[in-house]
DNA sequence: ACCCTCACG
DNA sequence: ACGTACGTGAGGGTC
């Protein structure tokens, strides 16, 4: 078998890689995704094709031989935006510690050297295979030589690959008459003039029957449509010119040797050390760790299985100022505890006859009085044991959140990388894969020890760096004053869980049922077919080609059928109103009715998690069960919430913030007008209406104040008049000018917005009034949708952030007087603007006097905290 | 695994 | 010229 040769045209697959692919960037700022995306397919190519050899060729800064011929000629000297200039010179780092043969040269385009390459180990006879993003390389193509074209849609990639044959069955055309075509069509992006008025079809056509340009024109008279033959007659000369452009020069002077193109190991220290600079994760499992790694704490990690061993242990720990633990449970089972006293002296403790889940919990809880413990994830060891005070924790998750709230997650693994000085540990799914805790204790893993040491050692570590990066960044306070404290409260709330009553719900659902069946035989006649109305795409081909509805299309896979762009296409069809209705009857049953009757425990509580380390803002989300999307628009919707009802001898109370994220903005910005203006109107998006439109308050119509409303929310979502003449559904122009009436109105709202962005960009980050930050790495973008986006991010995140630490510190501040007064009365959820209080009702004076005080004294504004409150035996009913 | 749709603030 | 409101989570369909 003949060897094998692999060429990559480096330019144009990082290119690809740029555009096709997010951007990601590491902790020191530095944009890697195309670097990341190149290596994977590269990875990729090599896995498929198993080459002998590989080189990667580059272009140069030089002007080339075309630019000599043809001035104007642009060639691959493309504009390059600043954030893929950045990573040309990270992929030759790479590809060099890896051992690639890379080939650039003066005066040659890298199409040019892999041509040339790619005829010579042809004559050799080996097998070629080229790697570009480019299609004037089709021009190579022959049985020997592999044209590999990736294509990247919607984040996945397909190779497209050409022989001969190949390149007939889609052109129509030989390879070497790819050229013929160029010449004929030109390319704009390299400024090969081509040939006025011939496209594609006409091109070809003109090819597939000369053959080439020279015999066409040699053949005028037959060439047709007329206005080609007049265009080759009077271009003839550009013609020729672009075809010389066009052609990739197959004899450059390149020293051609295979030898340093021969394919060695790549895995090498250097590649390895990158690859962990850079980020790369999912690179660094394709390294031979043992023989790579710099850490290897794993000899200095012990487990041990008897009692005498773990006194000795605890009795050790509780002489310390702090110690990492890693409770390996879930939310029933123990299985081990990772416990780490210094770096090296970390044990694990399985669950194990004598030593039991009670024991191990009993000596970690009486543990927490004295010693620190450093946790992973505190929450959750809370979950099996009970600590006094916020004090005698310190949880690393919440940590790496607030230092960067971007991330999806918060693994040891990533944390030790980044706060820890280069150390590079496996990870959890290194060590035990995708099994659950549960699987790897039952299957025995011994992955498993190794995890929970991993986790505790790390927790312990990364406590004074942590530590010191909050202090740095100004949010020491905002963890230990507001994120700390909530772990336990947001703990309570889970553990407490709120009462639902399972057989409404099911009757309610029953209910549902029988109109979603009416609704459907409804739909599937006036159809004229039965098909699944839950399928956009089935539901698109009926309305928008079998029954004909116009102005369809919308989104990339197909017609569009949301709600809102049916509405406005024919809301006075039967069947949209059916599907309308259909759709609300099937999400209230599916997600509601069925989706939390089948969450319901054993003691009529539903009991959701509350996850603090999720949202950009700050603010807290819920999860298995999602409880904070309960429905409430619409009545029918609504009445679900008359299944969440207290505990016999409690009622419901319920206080929201008024419009919180206004006044947190008339605050923030300081806009005397606003803030006047909330000291005096009970209404206030009525009395912007007066004020706006300089009408006299009790004039404002109806539609007036609507628009107002619509207006201050798009101000907090970071206004953009397109944004608000869709929901008002007006032109544009007509919300530019509300939008500037507006900040006519409020000037120093638009100073705050303009400074936020000004901020952002600066810095790289906002910030809320409490100091919590969010990164905005959107605005040093070069893409304008990126950019934009980036802007509205640093106009809203810190309004809606600051009011998401105003009502953590009143849920903290309520949680610890309901405890400290010794009520009865708890706080169950939290909606972002409201808490909910199953409140005892003895204690209801009682319970609203602290629900007024803290909610509305958790920040000092200029403008009041203003709070609304109702009580009632459901959920329904205290709202 | 990803998209679409829709529930909430 | 681009093609958008900010922040979430869940269910169903599709490949």
């Amino acid at each position: 078998m003949s060897e094998k040769i692999l060429l990559i045209d480096g330019h144009s697959i990082l290119n690809r890689a740029f555009y096709g692919l997010p951007d990601l960037t590491n902790a020191e700022g530095l944009h890697t995704g195309a670097v990341y995306g190149f290596l994977n397919i590269l990875f990729r190519i090599l896995e498929e094709e198993k080459p002998d050899y590989l080189t990667v060729a580059f272009d140069l800064h030089a002007p080339t031989f075309r630019h000599k011929i043809y001035e104007q000629y642009k060639g691959t000297r493309k504009a390059m935006p600043e954030e893929l200039r950045q990573q040309v010179p990270l992929i030759k780092e790479m590809l060099t510690a890896m051992g690639v043969n890379m080939m650039m040269m003066e005066g040659y385009e890298a199409d040019d050297l892999l041509g040339t390459m790619a005829r010579k180990c042809e004559e050799q006879d080996m097998d070629v295979t080229i790697l570009s993003g480019d299609r004037d390389l089709l021009q190579l193509a022959t049985d020997k030589v592999l044209i590999r074209l990736p294509k990247t849609t919607r984040g996945k990639t397909t190779i497209e690959d050409y022989h001969t044959q190949q390149v007939i069955d889609k052109y129509q055309v030989t390879p070497p008459q790819i050229i013929e075509l160029k010449a004929l069509m030109g390319d704009t992006a390299d400024n090969i003039p081509g040939i006025p008025g011939v496209g594609e079809k006409t091109a070809t056509k003109m090819i597939v029957q000369f053959g080439t340009i020279e015999n066409a024109y040699a053949h005028l008279e037959e060439v047709k449509p007329n206005k080609a033959k007049e265009s080759l007659r009077e271009n003839y000369d550009k013609a020729q010119l672009s075809k010389t452009l066009a052609t990739i020069d197959t004899k450059s002077p390149i020293d051609f040797s295979l030898d340093k193109a021969k394919l060695d190991n790549m895995y090498t220290k250097e590649a390895y050390e990158l690859c962990k600079k850079l980020e790369f994760k999912n690179l660094l499992n394709r390294f031979d760790k043992d023989e790579l790694s710099d850490v290897s704490l794993e000899q200095e990690f012990f487990t041990c299985v008897d009692l005498a061993g773990c006194e000795n242990i605890f009795e050790k720990a509780g002489k310390q100022d702090a110690i990492g633990t890693a409770l390996l449970a879930d939310k029933t089972h123990i299985y081990m505890l990772g416990i780490a006293l210094g770096p090296e002296e970390v044990y694990a403790i399985p669950v194990q006859g004598i030593i039991t889940a009670a024991y191990l919990a009993g000596k970690l809880e009486k543990l927490s009085e004295t010693t620190m413990l450093c946790s992973m994830d505190v929450k959750a060891m809370l979950k099996h044991i009970s600590v006094e005070e916020p004090e005698r924790v310190f949880d690393a998750g919440v940590a790496a959140y607030l230092l960067n709230p971007l991330k999806s997650s918060y693994t040891f693994d990533d944390i030790a990388r980044e706060y820890m000085d280069s150390v590079f540990l496996p990870g959890k799914e290194d060590l035990i894969g995708k099994a659950t805790y549960k699987k790897a204790w039952e299957e025995e893993m011994g992955g498993l020890q190794t995890c929970a040491c991993y986790m505790a050692y790390v927790a312990l570590s990364c406590r004074g760096p942590m530590e010191h990066a909050l202090q740095e960044t100004a949010m020491w306070k905002v963890y230990k004053e507001i994120e700390l404290p909530l772990i336990f409260t947001l703990d309570f709330m889970e553990k407490t869980g709120i009462r639902v009553q399972g057989e409404e719900l099911k009757k309610y659902g029953e209910k549902l049922l029988v109109r979603i069946e009416e609704l459907e035989q409804k739909i599937y006649k006036q159809a004229g077919e039965v098909f699944n109305i839950n399928s956009p795409k089935q539901l698109g081909v009926i309305l928008f080609e079998k029954m004909g509805i116009k102005g369809g299309k919308k989104t990339k896979t197909g017609y569009s059928t949301a709600a809102d762009i049916l509405e406005k296409l024919a809301p006075e069809q039967p069947i949209i109103k059916d599907i309308l209705e259909y759709r609300q009857l099937t999400k209230l049953k599916s997600t509601y009715a069925d989706g939390l009757g089948n969450v319901i425990e054993e003691d009529g509580r539903i009991r959701s998690t509350f996850n603090q380390t999720i949202t950009a803002t700050g603010r807290i989300s819920s999860t298995e069960p999602n409880l904070q999307n309960i429905p409430v628009r619409m009545e029918l919707g609504r009445l679900i919430r008359k299944v969440f009802v207290p505990e016999e001898g409690y009622v419901f109370l319920d206080a929201d913030y008024s419009q919180i994220e206004l006044r947190v903005l008339a605050h923030m910005s300081g806009d005397e007008k606003l803030i006047q203006a909330y000291r005096e109107a009970q209404d206030i998006h009525r009395l912007t209406a007066s004020q706006v439109f300089h009408i006299p308050f009790d004039e404002v119509t109806d539609l007036q104040r609507r628009n107002a409303k619509a207006v201050n929310f798009g101000i907090v979502y970071g206004i953009s008049s397109f944004g608000l003449s869709q929901d008002l559904s007006i032109t544009r122009k007509e919300a530019a000018e509300y939008i500037e009436k507006y900040f006519d109105t409020y000037p120093k709202i638009k100073g705050f917005l303009d400074s936020m962005v000004e901020e952002g960009k600066e810095k790289g980050y906002v910030t809320t009034m409490f100091g919590r930050r969010r990164p905005v790495p959107e605005l040093s973008s070069s893409n304008f949708m990126q950019r934009s986006f980036g802007e509205r991010i640093a106009m809203n995140s810190p309004i809606q952030g600051t009011a998401a630490d105003i009502i953590k510190i009143a849920m903290n501040r309520v949680y610890a007087r309901l405890k400290a007064e010794g009520l009865k009365s708890r706080l169950v959820l939290q909606v972002h603007d409201e808490l909910l209080i199953e409140t005892l009702k003895e204690e209801i004076p009682e319970v609203s006097r602290i629900l007024e005080e803290e909610m509305k004294g958790a920040a000092k504004l200029s403008v009041e905290l203003s709070v609304d409150m109702h009580q009632g035996d459901s959920w329904y009913e205290a709202k």
